[in-house]
DNA sequence: CACAGCAGGTGACAAATGTCATTTGATTTT
DNA sequence: AAAATCAAATGACATTTGTCACCTGCTGTG
């Protein structure tokens, strides 16, 4: 199984092929320390697995894979990353990466490059701690940083769910003035103009 | 590495045995043929990996997993399917298993079971190239059922950022009251009735 | 007790939204 | 050339929406 290694630590590179080249199985054809490198050595030498950072100094590691993936949809590349930044994994996911690891779990990574290699997607255990909340619909998540009450919770999936002020009423036997007031306090706590920006901010945001 | 099997169908349990049972690290503990089972045997035996069918007779695969997932929230819970079905794909994901594989690519899934044991998360093809369609936001997809011209679909795309009508119609160069005739056909094609409801529309579906 | 705080409500108002009929100019079709 | 088609616009209209000021009970706390 031949892979690229893609770091601009040069320290990591290193680390890593002798730890991956303990295993018979894996073979190291190249490293590489830029997104540039990644996308020439992808090109030139075709490794089964391409495994890259994400933060780096010119073309970072995201942008580089969406090249080599637009040129080679089955391309398999496992980023790794140090931080899990939400942003980045539900970008990762749409461009089509193979895998999304956080850089700790180094012993885990033999693995993760086998089943990467079969095709299949692996997560690290902290992304997929994330995951679940990412694919929206669960609860509270980040809105209780703005002292979002229960009532008001309520009133802003009814939005959501892309129902009228009446029809939100109804459901919560409230009347439409009182809908309208409260939708009034969550826009300016959230800061956006009207129920639609409210709607998309749910969608996306929790 | 000890592994409990479940599938309803006593000949898949048995020939996943035996091809599992040929590496040396695996180890199958037990196997079951109903959700029931899963839940007792996983809590007699303490697997490091339980392997379970989506399908299953008496309690189904995913409320299963949910139980024992209630009970020990660090179990690791490979679930297998023979067709991806979107909706068992984000529940899946939601209650918080650990994998989910087609039940055809057997050759793949002892690399997958390893990378699960080390607390990662593994999808199987079939399922990743949807991960990005279940993630929203690429382009027009199941639009095109609906005969949705490029135009309009820039206005979709405006509403579902939470842009009034004029701010649409300077970003198109076009006047307010025609983003409104575009917006009210659209809306009539898609059968909804505001742009809060075509804003979620677009952001669930799309 | 008084007073503040809060959940819920009312009424009024301006702005935004959605609908519809109708017009204009350009392009295509026959 | 006449007719049909289409993108874009307009104006009028009813609704919905968002805001604001203010009222009404109820509850707790000094």
């Amino acid at each position: 199984m031949d892979l690229i290694l893609i770091d601009d630590d040069l320290l990591v590179t290193t680390a890593l092929k002798t730890i991956l080249e303990a295993d018979p199985e894996l073979h190291v054809l190249a490293s590489g320390c830029s997104g540039k490198d990644a996308v020439a050595l992808y090109e030139r030498l075709q490794p089964d697995v391409l495994l890259m950072d994400i933060r780096m100094k010119d073309v970072d590691g995201l942008t580089a894979a969406q090249a080599i993936l637009a040129k080679d949809p089955n391309a398999r590349i496992l980023l790794l990353t140090t931080f899990s930044d939400d942003e980045y994994i539900v970008k990762a996911l749409k461009i089509g990466a193979c895998g999304y690891l956080l850089k700790q779990d180094y012993s885990h990574l033999i693995p993760a490059i086998k089943a990467v290699y079969t095709g299949q997607t692996v997560f690290g255990t902290e992304i997929t701690e994330r995951l679940p909340l990412l694919l929206r619909g669960t609860q509270k998540p980040n809105l209780i940083e703005y002292q979002i009450s229960e009532k008001e919770l309520a009133i802003i999936k009814g939005v959501a769910d892309g129902l009228s002020n009446r029809e939100i009423a109804e459901a919560l036997y409230l009347s439409e003035g009182t809908v309208r007031n409260y939708l009034s306090t969550i826009l300016a706590k959230l800061e956006l103009r009207d129920r639609t920006q409210l709607a998309v901010f749910y969608l996306t945001r929790c």
